[in-house]
DNA sequence: CTAATGGGGTGAACAGTGTTCACTAAATAA
DNA sequence: TTATTTAGTGAACACTGTTCACCCCATTAG
């Protein structure tokens, strides 16, 4: 993944880079394991052989560090996702692949994804100006929403899904469903086995297959009529 | 709501419980706008008048002291859901009135639902033994759940909804969905309104009915045969 | 080639944090 | 009244993130 190869610009430059990347190893192998709790400056400092004055030539802070952690993790997730979207073929596993490698890939790395949605502690100053979540729309180009929408998009041209609903809610939603399963899966890893009461234990793998299988259902086309949906279709193309 | 009355016990015992009530008074009210980093032990004693060290003779640490806010923040998500569905007649509006409280009912006091979800720092050890999420199970007898789970088997019985699914798997699954959205109301006030591709700006009302909506959907009987369902119906009644 | 400059690296310190511990002083029990 | 709990205290310990004056050496300017 990492391609150590030949640092760019300058001697000086080179072992700038050289020291700063040793800082983000070991920031990430101590992050991965004990997450952000678990990562001093002052135990950093000691894993790398420096003073801990020494990082903040490299960093303004811990949470600009642990920023830089938090958008590799995000990269690699979108990276994950449209690997395994790519190699599917079916339209309706290509949906499916797309919601468990989310959920998946968010279980497996719990403290990145926990610490990518934490404003941590006070709860981020809402400003009124609505760049509160620009680092969302930006994160890829909000490529993933984009990627979600245009599924959904794609299912209702085949007319598998519900027409009545705005691609782009719909995909928020869907967000929300995934993310919620997530953090679940986290926070308690015992969750899918939870009340089995017919018999047999639920493994994780089954579970997220059955909230899939949800979640898919939600969009489906169906005769009912909708009592409200504040999502009239508006035939923009993605 | 909180009934002052007469403390009973010795009148030592009445003291007692009147400075710990004040602790947990001071508590709550900074937990509530600054959330957990904002409460430091010093701070506290230096609301109520005392030094930090007399907080230990009523707390073990500031986890326990902390753990008494979550459940009472719990026991009053609980009420708010029980009281918001016995007051309502319709069973679709029935369960469309649960999920909304839950959601927001957690919107507005987010410090709250976070710390409540949080196994904070280093994610909760998994000793093998199923009792790792054990308080869920207690936490009013798993209340929420049955409540849900039985409001699926209402929905089943009258047809509504999908009979080749396991109503606890269900709730599980619509637990995780709501958790979800509550989760990003909470980091992201905004998300809502947005990308709004229609005219108009989508309010967090607006935006939770449709995303119940879709809940309640994706529980809709159809004809459509299930893929994989790994939840077989058993006839155990509620 | 020498001299000045800038920047990597350092230890000490500041202001916090949760928590402990020996110690009073007061209230209760005998 | 005496003995024994027990609420309350201040100082200290071991941490935390962060800053600051300083040193020293590599790079650059003259």
């Amino acid at each position: 993944m990492s391609q150590p190869l030949e640092l760019e610009g300058s001697p000086a430059e080179r072992r700038r880079q050289k020291v700063r990347g040793a800082i983000l190893e070991a920031a990430e192998r101590v992050f991965s394991v004990e997450g952000e709790a678990g990562l001093s400056i002052r135990r950093l400092a000691e894993e790398i052989d420096y003073s801990p004055s020494a990082i903040y030539k490299y960093f303004g802070s811990k949470e600009e560090l642990v920023d830089e952690l938090k958008e590799a993790f995000f990269a690699r997730l979108m990276e994950s996702i449209d690997h395994a979207v790519i190699a599917t073929l079916s339209f309706d596993e290509r949906v499916r692949k797309c919601f468990k490698t989310y959920i998946r890939v968010a279980a497996e790395r719990p403290h990145h994804y926990l610490a990518a949605f934490s404003s941590m502690g006070s709860i981020k100053a809402d400003d009124g100006k609505g760049e509160d979540w620009a680092h969302v729309q930006n994160m890829k180009k909000g490529q993933a929403f984009r990627m979600v929408a245009s599924l959904v998009q794609e299912g209702q041209r085949k007319g598998e899904f519900n027409q009545d609903m705005d691609p782009f809610q719909a995909a928020k939603s869907l967000w929300a469903s995934m993310h919620g399963l997530a953090q679940l899966l986290i926070h308690m890893p015992r969750f899918p086995e939870m009340m089995p009461n017919e018999r047999g234990v639920v493994s994780t793998d089954a579970f997220t297959d059955f909230h899939v299988d949800l979640m898919v259902r939600s969009l489906r086309a169906t005769d009912a009529s909708p009592k409200h949906s504040p999502g009239h279709k508006e035939h923009t193309d993605v």
